[in-house]
DNA sequence: CTCAAAATCAACCGAATGGTTGAATAAGCG
DNA sequence: CGCTTATTCAACCATTCGGTTGATTTTGAG
């Protein structure tokens, strides 16, 4: 009945699955950036960046625009409904621990390797 | 700060980004299940359904009791709660649509590939 | 026009995935 | 005890994944 869906979720959840790629969403929850500034904070190369970049792009989590020479991308966080739904569907957790959720943002921002982020601390 | 919660995050999305995994776990909010049942409605043999198991042990997404002879799986959705929380945070998406997850549900059980399930076509 | 910057491509690599089969272990049954 | 059922283990295989490096393409800037 509805093939897609499931395969949506495929994409959606392994695109999920790798901190790096997380890590950029949350980046992008800030401000929209270009493909050299998403890459800056992260101990491998812009290629890798790249690579990730392409597969969030195809699990429809952000798009990419090209203007000019550089390439914004830009967070679709509507693509995380499906599956956000469908966890749901396992339980009500409690209606969206949104403090929970700024104090894990803080500590993931952390987390990203090298420079650039030195709010706190 | 927390350095633990971004692995559990990458194991439970890991777990989830298998359309296997996932109807087992649909299966199992319905109740409780030993493996071979488990198994029964999935064209693969039983080491494999055995893996994905363990998969989804490893994430806390379900717990295996062992009860005489037979391993009962046993749903623990509680284990979705971070990575449901992680998610909220990139939008607020309508609270919980149940009756989509419902509709979804349905299908998802029709996708199950052989016997049991024999719903339309 | 020339050069440097932004980003991707292409080939390669080691490790992890998702599956198989066949043997091994464990526990209830007659 | 001996058989059968339930489940996992072990080895293997093809594919995907996450990363690298070096070359290539595209485009803005001087």
């Amino acid at each position: 009945m509805c093939p897609k869906m499931s395969s949506e979720l495929d994409t959606v959840f392994a695109a999920l699955a790798d901190p790096t790629r997380r890590s950029i969403l949350t980046m992008l929850l800030e401000d929209d950036m270009a493909v050299t500034d998403v890459a800056e904070p992260f101990e491998m190369s812009l290629a890798a960046i790249s690579k990730h970049l392409t597969i969030l792009t195809r699990a429809g989590l952000i798009a990419q625009e090209k203007r000019g020479r550089v390439k914004w991308c830009k967070l679709q966080p509507d693509a995380m409904r499906a599956a956000s739904v469908w966890m749901q569907g396992f339980g009500q957790f409690e209606p969206v621990n949104l403090d929970a959720f700024e104090r894990f943002l803080a500590s993931e921002l952390d987390d990203v390797p090298s420079a650039t982020r030195n709010s706190e601390v």
